[in-house]
DNA sequence: AAGTGGAATGAAAACGTTTACATTCAACTT
DNA sequence: AAGTTGAATGTAAACGTTTTCATTCCACTT
């Protein structure tokens, strides 16, 4: 039904191998019969089949995303950074989300298969069994969880640690002493490694703090539990930094509630630096994570992995946070970046 | 190199066709060459070519979404609304975005051929003309532009008129007289509706309010500018409506930093309720779009035009608008729902 | 015992491209 | 004038599936 390349080929007078050089733009066809054949495109509206051309390019143009969900300021700008690469390379993106189990997420990976030219992989299961047994074999991929790589492929991860480590230190240099925690939820590597910068930071004062190292999942509606639970306490926290900034944003709906102010009383830090926290009151302190850059640096690292499918491209890259120091805290303002294997070496890894 | 459906067949000893069947849970085959077919394929770690499958039986199992940009709060939640949707339907996402012109978008919508079953589409540059030549024919597409349908395909827009409505109203009842508003960029057709529907419910208060009308483009600086410029007139509004919410944003800025109380000195509203409106102190009064249900009602759309390609999809459809009334508005707490054709028919249409 | 029916299987065509190879043909060489 | 080149074009194979159609085979019927 749908117009293909032979009757273009009929329109033109030409075989059909003329009228893919012509649309390709190989240089041995003769102007004349190119113009014959644009024109019979143009007129049939003629537009090639992606699914018949992959098939035997071997090429689709297209580079597969899973990602553990689609929703909230930290996917739509990690996507945003992705597809921002992907567009400059004339790339077009295959998305997927929210897979609950494994059986699910290892069904996505291999419908995959023919479609993409390489993947760009975040969820929870991308363990090195689960990757063999369900990646394309040979399909260039890049993980980019916070977990250990399973060593055969590229992998990229935000510096939570150091992210974490830098917040907890700059609180205590500023002179707090009870800094409360406020965790991600157990299974996330993210949160996991979140909360062992702020142990780590805390060096001598860890025992004292302790008691103060709260549940929570991420969402905004455990922040706001956790802050009710630490002011009831005696003695009360100074400070609380929470693993995210959402659960920042409960912490301080419960503090406004019970008349606590933010800094003044007790001081406030998350982590993410969503477009949010510029804008509370007090603005918040927080680690940001340059997350468009993330999703741009991961995709540039699979184009080269496609391109070069012989290196070896298992080496890890860690992406850099940045302390973004406003009133919630309570001190002087203040910008410094700290970082794994940084983008800008000048710069030391933080303490 | 990679294992196709005929290594499988080999190493189960039976023809291609009897894998494929096997695999596709066709009833027709053995219980005993089945298990051997199976085995053969997870020994192997056979995955199918989706390029090849797709090609013989014209279904890939995705649907593409043309958007002008991902970026921000509104394509996050539209796009989650999709994904949602498709995701309920086992269905993959190829989302392409930021089409600076109309070539390149057109170039995006012909590479669509043969890579997706069906077609979601907002773009400015989806008038009837730009459609007839650049849209693959007979590739079922659902659009969801502000402005007029092309009277064949079926067509999703935002209650943007009834909405902008309904809050100049709500002001107006509640005693503002000189109602300011900033308007979004020229040529976006959901900005243009939103001027519309405010300047048709100001009625006599038209001539008044006119100088109180400024430009804006969507982005906060610009609020913040448009608020300025208003704090320095005489007399000075009473109420200020940003055409969306992000500069409403910046207006509060502008009023914060001139000792301008909000909702005392000056009235505020936006429009889109983004998350970020009910955490600004003040809490923002807004038009709140629901932008995932607008997502999942243009998917739904789309698979029922795939499914039922002979039917007649032109019609249109719009997507109610809600009012919802924090405290920067100055007056009680209400959330009233007006729409077009609403989904909840018993809820009248705004006045 | 011959025929019939139906289920399981295989052979091969089809999907719409790209490309290796073969052919044609005109313009040069000698 | 015959041979040689090289560019333009055509023919057909290939990509990896699904599916139509034909074949085989076995268990029935008569």
């Amino acid at each position: 039904m749908a117009v293909t390349i032979k009757d273009v080929a009929k329109a033109a007078g030409v075989s059909v191998a003329s009228v893919s050089r012509a649309l390709n733009g190989h240089d041995n066809v003769t102007r004349d019969t190119y113009e014959r054949i644009m024109q019979a495109a143009r007129q049939l509206h003629y537009m090639p089949n992606g699914a018949a051309r992959s098939l035997i390019t071997r090429r689709t143009q297209t580079i597969g995303a899973l990602l553990p969900d689609l929703h909230g300021a930290f996917f739509s700008e990690l996507i945003r950074g992705i597809d921002l690469a992907a567009r400059a390379r004339g790339l077009h993106l295959l998305v997927s989300s929210s897979h609950d189990n494994a059986d699910e997420a290892a069904a996505t990976l291999r419908a995959m298969r023919g479609r993409v030219d390489g993947l760009l992989l975040m969820t929870p299961h991308a363990n090195a069994g689960f990757l063999s047994v369900n990646l394309p074999p040979a399909l260039p991929t890049v993980l980019m969880n916070a977990g250990s790589g399973d060593g055969s492929h590229a992998w990229l991860t935000v510096d939570n640690h150091g992210g974490a480590h830098a917040m907890t230190r700059h609180l205590m240099d500023n002179g707090y002493r009870r800094i409360a925690f406020i965790r991600g939820p157990d299974n996330n590597l993210d949160a996991q490694e979140r909360l062992r910068g702020y142990r780590e930071a805390l060096g001598d004062l860890a025992a004292e703090c302790e008691p103060y190292c709260m549940p929570g999942d991420f969402l905004e509606s455990s922040g706001y539990r956790a802050a009710r639970a630490l002011l009831g306490m005696t003695p009360r926290p100074q400070a609380v930094f929470a693993a995210n900034d959402m659960m920042a944003l409960g912490c301080l709906s419960a503090f406004n509630e019970a008349g606590v102010k933010v800094p003044a009383d007790i001081a406030l830090a998350g982590f993410d630096d969503i477009p949010m926290a510029r804008f509370m009151t007090p603005s918040l302190s927080t680690v940001r994570v340059r997350i468009a850059e993330f999703g741009e640096r991961a995709l540039a690292r699979l184009v080269d992995a496609i391109e070069h499918p012989d290196d070896v491209h298992a080496a890890e890259e860690v992406m850099p946070t940045e302390l973004v120091i406003r009133t919630s805290c309570g001190v002087g303002t203040t910008s410094s970046r700290h970082a794994g294997n940084a983008p800008t070496p000048t710069e030391g890894r933080h303490p």
